[in-house]
RNA sequence: GCCGCUGUAGCUCAGUUGGUUAGAGCGCUUGAUUGUGGAUCAAGAGGUCCCUCGUUCGAAUCGAGGCAGCGGUACCA
């Protein structure tokens, strides 16, 4: 048991819930982007960047103190003993940089914007610290005419995608139907006293789809039992309360037109409710008239949402289709994006009412969803031209090979390592190259080069079987004279393209 | 936060009733092949057995506490 001698070695490790990004799935973000973009800026969306943070108090977060620091969010000072906090979502901002320049602006101001988040919360599977949201938001429009097209836009950002109509849907709901219902069974939504009742309520509500009634009906009542024996305190409501919920929870009938009447029939002359009900109607004709059908956005009354910041219509996209994971196992993905109307974001620093819907696509989880689904095709299917070096001394005719590549818009690089020709070949592979260049003693005497075929290479080497005949016969390999060596290549890279 | 499971090589894991120098496969490096990726063969590098304390003649193995990861659940303005 002898001492070790060597100094302990700093540990490489990724703070939990952040990921390194390849080059790969750079690629294929980047076409999401682009294509959402394109859907954003047809419907007349105007770009805006903000900063990656924010003073805490602007982005409504308390400051973190003894009891609680960082609920939420990653928060920190700067020299002035100021807290600034990393911005959880993109609405939070637009509400500061509307107020901020709200003379300025055009009213309604319609703008875009993507770009990372950060949450101080659990990562879990599909869940990060870090992750990339598109939003596309409406300010200064308190009209449903604002809110139905927040949900066709979802549909047609969806679609740009490539997820088929019917592997989506984006549901719909209005929290002034849910006040309504509240209202109906005796609980004031807007009563102090019963804020904490208000929550429990609607956040069982929002797990109808995962739970099952059952599962709602338990959360509603005294409590559940999870799966890993962990106990969740219900709303305590009496059998007398949790019927009416429940029917309002499994109100959803074919097609939004019956949704609305049996939401309606619930909601029973609760005032609140049926304003509630008559925006739904609204925004189902603007729907209608644009072509925009059930199975496109559906009403659904067991959307809820995130608490306290929506103040009407809600909206949540999910992908329908089922996929798989590595084990085999079913994976749901859930929501993809989300949204709603919040009428009082913006009034906290104007001090006046300020209209506002928008809508926000969660870019990292479509990613693996579509990843999933072998939706996403790799934007660039091979790497560089290699141009190998055989002899140092030659390495600037080398580089000339390079650049005439180059000039022909062929993605090449000299092979900048120290290995002998087996390693560069092994390099060239690794790359995911489709051929490498090789240009030695003899070939220059005869203004030749070699080019050699990897991928065509690859599958000559199944059939080869000693390490002889591999050699003598350099599978796909053939020699061109200097000059014709960019068509070479451009025949070998046309022979791989699809 | 709460509940459960798991921590041994870069990765996936084995490791007997507590016993001497802790193993395998894959990967990596080098060579067989001084001008060629694959296959084959050979050699090599790589370990704080998560940490601390305890029990013991002796701990990867047993006990306690901690830490980390994973999963569930809650929270997510």
């Amino acid at each position: 048991m002898g001492k070790n001698k060597k100094p302990p070695r700093l540990k490489a490790r990724l703070p939990k819930g952040l990921r390194d990004i390849d080059a790969s799935e750079i690629r294929a973000r980047d076409a999401m982007l682009r294509a959402i973009r394109d859907v954003y800026e047809s419907y007349g969306f105007e770009p805006l960047d903000t900063p990656a943070f924010e003073y805490t108090d602007a982005l409504g977060k308390f400051l973190p103190d003894q009891d609680r620091p960082n609920e939420g969010v990653f928060s920190f000072q700067d020299e002035d003993e100021q807290w600034l906090s990393l911005r959880y979502d993109l609405t939070a901002p637009l509400a500061r940089h509307v107020a901020e320049n709200y003379e300025a602006l055009p009213k309604p101001f319609r703008r875009y914007q993507t770009g990372s988040v950060w949450r101080n919360e659990k990562p879990g599977p599909g869940r990060f610290r870090e992750f990339i949201q598109f939003d596309a938001d409406t300010v200064g429009a308190s009209s449903v005419a604002a809110d139905a097209e927040m949900c066709m836009l979802a549909a047609d950002a969806l679609e740009a995608l490539g997820v088929k109509r019917g592997d989506y849907v984006i549901r719909v709901n209005n929290r002034k139907v849910l006040d309504g219902v509240l209202s109906s069974i005796g609980i004031d939504p807007h009563a102090d006293e019963q804020l904490g009742t208000r929550l429990t309520i609607l956040r069982a509500l929002d797990k109808y789809e995962r739970l099952g009634s059952d599962g709602v009906k338990l959360l509603l009542g005294d409590g559940r039992k999870d799966e890993s024996g962990d106990f969740t305190k219900g709303a305590g409501l009496t059998s007398h309360q949790t019927e009416p919920l429940m029917k309002f929870v499994m109100a959803q009938e074919q097609g939004r037109d019956s949704t609305l009447g049996s939401m309606e029939g619930l909601v029973q002359g609760n005032e609140i409710g049926q304003q509630g009900i008559d925006e739904l109607r609204s925004m189902d004709a603007v729907l209608t008239a644009s072509g925009c059908e059930d199975d496109r956005v559906a009403f659904d009354p067991s959307i809820v949402r995130g608490l306290d910041y929506y103040t009407g219509p809600v909206f949540e996209a999910e992908l329908t289709f089922e996929v798989k994971d590595e084990k085999g196992r079913p994976v749901r993905f859930g929501s993809v994006g989300g949204g709603g109307r919040y009428d009082g974001l913006v009034a906290r620093f104007k001090g006046q009412p300020v209209p506002a819907t928008g809508f926000s696509i969660g870019v990292s989880r479509l990613y693996t969803a579509l990843t999933a689904l072998g939706q996403l095709k790799d934007a660039e299917p091979f790497g560089p031209v290699v141009v190998s070096v055989f002899d140092k001394a030659a390495i600037a005719d080398y580089q000339a090979l390079v650049t005439r590549l180059r000039d022909a818009d062929i993605r090449a690089e000299l092979y900048l390592g120290n290995g002998k020709m087996g390693q560069q070949f092994k390099y060239a592979d690794q790359r995911g190259a489709p051929c490498v260049v090789i240009q030695g003693p003899d070939e220059k005497e005869r203004g030749e080069v070699q080019v050699k075929d990897l991928i065509e290479g690859a599958k000559a080497a199944q059939s080869v079987a000693s390490n002889e005949e591999w050699r003598s016969e350099r599978p796909a390999q053939f020699a061109v004279s200097e000059d014709k060596l960019v068509e070479a290549v451009r025949e070998v890279l046309a022979r791989h393209r699809d």
